[in-house]
DNA sequence: TGGAATTGTGAATCCCGAT
DNA sequence: CATCGGGATTCACAATTCC
């Protein structure tokens, strides 16, 4: 850069694309403030519940006789949780969001942690398993589903959101806040050098894809502070995204090292997405006035053929008792609180009443040429 | 009872099938501990809405903004929350189990809060609506889901599952986590003499058919501290279960009253039945990328060979003058008012043209098992 | 009277850029 | 920071009205 004023991207200073070996809260408090555009975190489960009900005489704890126990453990839980989210919270931008999921175990500490530390809740998603393991012994509901948190970095921030790219996902229908997916299993599945299962929990990438296709843009940066064998990295990469990992074990970290090297992106024209109309170019009313597209004193008809309204020169209408722009006027005819003018308006053509998003329409096309 | 060693049971201290008028708190401080079967409880959400909303066609959403709603930090929610279930636990028996239902707005509090106070989460379980209320401003994922959390009054306790009875109310399967019901409305759906909705958010009464059938025996006795319009006395009533209701609102105490009054009990054979099955499952043409069935980037060809597409991250196809989704390009490049995509799109397998409907079956037995 | 078309509505943390 | 105003945004049912 020549001129000292323009500012350095920030993601110049991130280790992108690679794996950071330790903890990820040492790690993160490493990084500079406000510069990663999502969190995927999938943490720890379950810290000790079971495992500590045992004392060092190896007498053994009733832990829901035991209050100050039971409490102590949940406690911790909740120190680590409060401790990598305020440091995952510090490194994202002001527009940012985190994803955490979770099941019954700790899905509740985190959503309350992540409410007590300010970020904004968004959505709870549901991943419901099409082949969950079976409760073997009939004492309990198929444990079928685990919980996804979707949340911005403050109430204010603006959050990507690919609105347009999940309908098209979901066949013409917005998504909604339950998704079917199948757990990992077959040849996605990671395995070691022994044959056994390289994670206990591996997630699907088809899970990663749907939020990162949701959630970010081409070229975002993409955290994971327990990245284990690297699904959000393989499915960053892939889906022409930036990724961080960060872990501590080092045979995930071999495979995950594999894997990614492996991982073969998709073609950039793939990745564009249907986008949304807010992105479009704006056209006012009055250039299709001014193009002669429409002729001032032409009378325009709303759609339910109820009311109609003169154009004037400067891109007004005018009713029998109401005048403005044409959602001005389309909204006190309806009594509405706002009105979409460009499809509440028709003009006829050849006796057939014709929407006047279809002059924009016209004008947006020779605008490209 | 002649033998004055015999154990008074402790349902005659109970005031059954009655619905208390007052604070919860209160009134389950003032019942006697460990007597009760289970406790039902559909708490305020602590909505936290901010303005109106209107659906696209500009009428006015009809929003939960009842006082009783309205606390002013997470910390007040939590110390109402804790208050009322500290009351519940000690009415509940020790093999006793709790039922509390939320959205993401509240069930991280109430399910933090269960734990802290040594309940014993069972499961949480999803109820996925089958007509939830869209997202308009398509901001977000459809909110299509209310969790609900199932947990036992101890870790040690043993509570009530009738593993065989929830199998038979799912075909013969085990009963999963996730529960797909519509919400209430129809005739269900409770009106004031102003024909208005009488309660805003009056709760299916399949779902806690389903509840009670699952984790309770005749005769028990089933409290609700947020009673409503009693949904949770009707649903008892009809399963010859006794119910405790407490409302403070006495609008809603005298729609449950008539309700109630109106309630048959079932004979065994009485008993309904569950719905048929569903038509297949749709299963969107983007699912099959997430799934990493198809690439983006990948191209598909016409059955007749004449044209190509490339297929996009978001699902849509992109042709040489068209885009949108299987169907639509596929009815462009032919000309065609309507195209069925999953029969005119195929896929490149060792050499030979294979339909994405062969996907799409696949996907399908998938999620069969 | 029957089918088609229209209207109503549900626990909702629901816009955003220019000035 | 607030205000203004353009203009983008919905799915499944049930109930009602229309023809």
């Amino acid at each position: 850069m020549l001129r000292g004023t323009k500012k350095v991207p920030v993601s110049s200073k991130l280790p992108l694309d690679q794996i950071l070996v330790g903890d990820c809260v040492e790690h993160m408090n490493a990084l500079p403030e406000n510069s990663v555009d999502l969190i995927f975190a999938d943490p720890p489960y379950n810290l000790q519940l079971r495992g500590e009900l045992h004392r060092p005489n190896n007498t053994r704890v009733d832990a829901c006789d035991d209050a100050w126990d039971q409490f102590s453990s949940f406690a911790a839980y909740d120190r680590f949780t409060r401790a990598w989210l305020a440091a995952a919270r510090r490194i994202l931008k002001p527009d940012g969001a985190i994803w955490v999921i979770g099941s019954y175990h700790n899905v509740f500490r985190l959503g309350a942690a992540l409410q007590d530390l300010d970020f904004w809740i968004l959505n709870d998603v549901v991943w419901r398993k099409t082949n969950p393991m079976p409760n073997f012994r009939g004492k309990r509901f198929t444990n079928a589903h685990e919980t996804l948190i979707w949340a911005g970095k403050t109430e204010a921030g603006k959050y990507t959101f690919n609105y347009e790219a999940l309908k098209e996902l979901n066949d013409g229908l917005q998504m909604r806040s339950d998704w079917v997916m199948p757990i990992c299993s077959g040849g996605e599945r990671l395995k070691n050098r022994a044959g056994e299962k390289a994670h206990p929990t591996q997630k699907p990438e088809a899970l990663l894809h749907r939020v990162i296709v949701g959630t970010t843009n081409p070229g975002d940066v993409i955290l994971d502070p327990f990245f284990g064998t690297g699904t959000t990295g393989a499915a960053a990469r892939r889906l022409g995204r930036h990724f961080i990992g960060i872990e501590r074990e080092s045979d995930y970290i071999e495979v995950a090292q594999d894997r990614l090297a492996r991982v073969v992106p998709y073609e950039a024209d793939a990745l564009k997405v249907t986008g949304s109309k807010r992105a479009e170019p704006r056209i006012p009313f009055g250039s299709l006035v001014e193009r002669g597209l429409l002729r001032p004193g032409e009378e325009l008809w709303s759609f339910n053929g109820r009311h109609k309204a003169k154009v004037r020169a400067d891109g007004t209408l005018i009713a029998h008792d109401a005048r403005g722009s044409i959602h001005q006027v389309g909204a006190a005819l309806e009594g509405a609180p706002s009105c979409n003018g460009w499809t509440y308006w028709h003009f006829r053509r050849d006796g057939q009443p014709v929407p006047i998003d279809m002059l924009r329409q016209q004008v947006r096309s020779e605008m490209q040429e």
